[in-house]
DNA sequence: GCCAACGTTGGC
DNA sequence: GCCAACGTTGGC
């Protein structure tokens, strides 16, 4: 499958991703059910990914990255020091699952979400400019993915 | 910084 | 199980 993962910049950039060793970090934080049940169970190995920018001054797609691991526990919940330390979480019966991701490239521009919004005909059902949508994590279809790196 | 939309929590 | 209160997301 293809997908879309989001991630506030401050936080953690595509830049960032690039830096890492071998490109590959794990994508901890998700803190939400429907985007956790992705990974756990509709995320393989090698799925396409778009990195998407969020909260920022111009957010959008910005680069493809790929699913580099299957879903396993993220650290961060039964860390007390992390902000995404969750204390109900026992490592017993892990409450929060990430992937890593592997950087593949930066997209040749900026894919805005002002742009995308303007070509919601051609792209049909799309979580990401429904409104009100504030999901981190989301599948994208075939045809939404070739045409929006055919924008680029 | 504002605020709409949404998810989660907890009292009842 | 309902729903008000609260916290978070994320565009603007």
């Amino acid at each position: 499958m293809n997908w879309l993962m989001k991630s506030e910049p401050d936080a953690f950039s595509i830049d960032d991703l690039k830096a890492c060793k071998k490109g590959i970090e794990p994508w901890d934080g998700i803190r939400n059910y429907q985007a956790r049940n992705f990974m756990r169970d509709s995320m393989s190995v090698g799925d396409r990914v778009f990195f998407y920018h969020s909260n920022c001054k111009v957010p959008g797609i910005v680069g493809v990255m790929e699913v580099a691991s299957e879903a396993y526990p993220d650290p961060t919940q039964f860390d007390p020091k992390s902000k995404y330390f969750d204390e109900s979480s026992k490592p017993e019966e892990p409450r929060w699952l990430l992937v890593d991701v592997k950087y593949v490239r930066h997209t040749h521009r900026v894919i805005s979400l002002t742009e995308i919004k303007e070509h919601a005909d051609q792209l049909g059902d799309f979580p990401l400019i429904r409104k009100g949508n504030r999901l981190s994590i989301m599948p994208v279809t075939d045809q939404q993915w070739d045409y929006l790196l055919g924008l680029e």
